[in-house]
DNA sequence: CACAAAAATGACAACGTTGTCATTCTGGGG
DNA sequence: CCCCAGAATGACAACGTTGTCATTTTTGTG
């Protein structure tokens, strides 16, 4: 079995009050024993046990919601999240939720209350819904949210924002620079604040660049292949259709390419796609999908560090990781799907 | 604060331990208890300590073990497990690790040991590492593997079969159905028991219709998109082609559409292409893939099920569990990437 | 109907840690 | 040299649950 804070206690000849504060690092322990202790722990290979201190303390676990059919996205998150809570001692908890349902809040309340729950980490839409995060915080619950923005609210660790107004701003940039002036925006669901900031992107480079907004080019939609296949049939019966399409995500766009590929409309000589997200799916499609790519994991990462530089703040008054990163921009990836325009 | 197992205790008018034996579904509790303690615990809201549970108890923890690319695959495997986990009341820990690895035995130990772990959930090519198997065995730790294998040993819950050659045999036979003649197999790592049962059904159903075993067109490879699409370059190139190439799993069949298109050949018309495992996107290619849908929630779910029937076995001498599912047999589904031979 | 065996229920300790408070040291001022 | 404040250390309860074993109730048998 493995040594608890006992057997160190003893090895050092000290109580094991004093090893529990060595650990903590709490400010009132003699140097000498501080020594005696570590090097007893290191003797021993000691490793504090998270449920003893979770039941009498306050909390090691930190719990991933999120309601998103999209496997590489949750994957990559969790990998993220899962590297960091590790390193910090954490232990992760995954919680799928269904966003739609009529009792999430009394889902998460449940979970809040439950378990000693140190922290939660929240991806869209649940980082978007002001009414859960207001919530959150009245019940002190701490939390970070991954969402849409173009800045991070200085000092505030409980936000890691990922830049998708420029991300857009940049592709869209780039398919105007290959000579497309009709490039049309299909979205994903209007509730999502990454869907908003990607087309509030590609519209800021068209007036960057002089050129005219059509609404019959920017379709609402969902997230998804369908949605994406449909609006491009949509889009491919226009009078005058689009050279281009920019896809709000990677399924999108790999349903424009389907849909291109069903009216024998080749890309991307006579029609360009772009996508966003740069999902491993990005690359196995046919020709390879130029996109924006989003470094989910890493993102993850600095969510979990941020969470934890949170609760150790709140609990310590100070706490041992560096500031993590609280901003991200996805950068364009330059695949086979586009060229320049040809007319 | 959260209602405790005394509070419901007091509500139920029973000890708090017979309130435990309720939640932990031992089977010596009357059922007139049962009801009056699963009221009062709606009632109260309840929801147990698991740090209090893990502390004393011999583990509410269940940890999926893993090391596989394909997000698909692993979140639905997770969700699959969660979704029992929660109705048995149990905690899913995700430990992704790398097979590579050399300390992957201490990593295992480590878990094993320290973490009060109830039982493991095996996926390949953990589940068919014989020597950790063995080394799990020795330490009395519960676990289930998720593996290929025709049948499954009468009684045994530590295993949950896919009958990947009987699957194979299926999709193979359909194309021959189909009047294809040659056929080619491009497998997946050699290690993998799957990749070996999905060519020994590819063979038996070539046999089976007296179609001679051509070993130019057997080529072994990885479980990815890059190897498909080698593999099939490789194929066409040959002196007399195949007229249908079934990939071992989606990717590498989709790897064999890229491959196909960027030739210039027509698929279906000129070659038929079949993937395994019904993925989503086997969907969201062009042309769609005909495939073998594999049921991976639902054999999750089987698998923790088996799981906590074992443990619950071992702890009480029985389980209220009734015997899950142990034989999965994916089954063919026709989409648009194979049509009969034209020649 | 008596009695044993089995099933159901309960009382209480124990898990490994942290919080609280008590006790023991240390050093400086009188 | 004594006393006291403050720092360092320790003893012990408490957290919410499950394991163990004792006790009560039910069931089955002759």
């Amino acid at each position: 079995m493995s040594a608890t804070i006992k057997d160190v206690a003893n090895l050092a000849g000290v109580s094991f009050k004093t090893v529990s504060r060595v650990i903590n690092r709490e400010p009132s322990v003699g140097e000498a024993l501080q020594t005696r202790v570590w090097e007893a722990i290191k003797t021993l290979d000691y490793q504090p046990n998270v449920s003893a201190r979770q039941l009498r303390g306050s909390g090691a676990f930190i719990a991933f919601i999120y309601d998103n059919p999209n496997s590489h996205y949750v994957i990559d998150m969790q990998h993220g999240l899962l590297d960091t809570c590790q390193e910090e001692g954490f232990e992760l908890l995954i919680h799928p939720l269904d966003a739609t349902a009529p009792d999430v809040m009394a889902d998460m309340d449940r979970l809040v209350r439950n378990g000693h729950i140190a922290g939660l980490v929240l991806t869209p839409p649940f980082s978007e819904n002001e009414a859960l995060v207001g919530k959150l915080r009245e019940r002190d619950m701490a939390f970070v949210r991954i969402r849409s923005g173009r800045d991070s609210p200085e000092q505030d660790h409980t936000s890691v924002m990922v830049d998708d107004f420029t991300a857009a701003l940049d592709i869209t940039r780039y398919l105007v620079e290959l000579g497309h002036q009709r490039i049309a925006f299909l979205g994903g669901e209007l509730e999502h604040g990454s869907s908003l900031e990607r087309q509030a992107g590609y519209l800021a480079a068209l007036s960057d660049a002089g050129i005219a907004e059509d609404v019959s080019l920017i379709l609402p939609g969902e997230y998804n292949f369908d949605s994406g296949s449909q609006r491009t049939q949509q889009l491919l019966r226009l009078e005058r259709p689009p050279t281009a399409v920019f896809g709000a995500n990677d399924e999108i766009a790999a349903g424009a390419l389907f849909a291109a590929r069903i009216n024998h409309i080749a890309v991307p000589q006579a029609l360009s796609i772009a996508g966003f997200e740069d999902s491993p799916f990005s690359r196995q499609t046919w020709p390879k999908l130029t996109t924006v790519h989003q470094p989910n994991t890493e993102i993850a990462r600095a969510a979990a560090a941020n969470l934890i530089h949170g609760i150790r703040m709140a609990r310590f008054g100070k706490s041992n990781l560096d500031e993590p990163e609280t901003l991200f921009r996805p950068a364009v990836v330059v695949r086979d799907s586009t060229c320049p325009v040809m007319s």
